[in-house]
DNA sequence: CCGCATCCTCGACGATACTG
DNA sequence: CAGTATCGTCGAGGATGCGG
């Protein structure tokens, strides 16, 4: 059995840790692109509650409706939300979390919460950087 | 004062959940690019020990010089880790976890781990959704 | 109402070569 | 050894318009 850091199989190589290959950085890249933590946020406020497409964009300033389509079907491939079509006129789609990506939400607020308590302590530390620089 | 999800911020309007603008994103974008996970994790096998810019480089197959570069350069401005320069022939670089960094490691854990225990049926959906599309 | 197609811009990232 | 400079590629993301 190898050793871990953060779930990261490594192994001691002569010069020090040396990390194996992972997957779960498509997850992590996923949440960290442009809208998808908003996404999830919306849906997370109240999670058994389903919304309609243009709820979750009324609710996003700014995002544009292809974002917003590729943002969700992103989501939904991942099985993090899920799509209900109701072939209506005019149409209406709905969008839910399901259990996995409700599982997901504290773990996520976890992150999330560390991040209030310190980003103002990292900006400081941004504009203190780019001072320095003549 | 008003609601919050994830910390964020929002409020209801006429059609449902608002949020407002949140700084916090740019941490998590931050931690979601291509390289910089790989060298929290790396420095947080040990988070004491300082570790020499050729360290960690050998510690993250496949990254070249220059991302190693720029992601160390990036982490050090936010904050969270700290170069040292010895000015010796041939030079040496170190790099440690700042405090703020450390505090980040277990709300790193907390989300990381979620994602260890769900990322195989995350790809098998993903497998499911490519494979319905004729 | 919701989604797709098209076109465009820009920055992340990689490869390579050079310097103190 | 560590970092910089330069150049090239590629895909994320935005604007707009059409269609069911």
């Amino acid at each position: 059995m190898s050793k871990t850091i953060h779930g990261r199989p490594y192994r001691e190589g002569l010069r020090g840790p040396v990390l194996t290959p992972c997957a779960p950085h498509s997850v992590l890249a996923r949440m960290g692109d442009k809208w998808t933590i908003l996404v999830m946020s919306i849906l997370a406020i109240s999670p058994e509650t389903s919304l309609r497409f243009s709820a979750i964009k009324n609710g996003i300033p700014r995002i544009s409706q292809r974002m917003l389509t590729l943002t969700l079907r992103n989501l939904e491939r991942d099985g993090l939300v899920k799509r209900h079509y109701y072939p209506e006129v005019p149409p209406r789609v709905e969008y839910v979390l399901t259990p996995v990506g409700k599982t997901m939400l504290p773990a996520l607020e976890g992150f999330t919460s560390w991040i209030r308590e310190n980003w103002q302590a990292i900006e400081r530390s941004r504009e203190q950087f780019d001072a320095a620089e003549t």
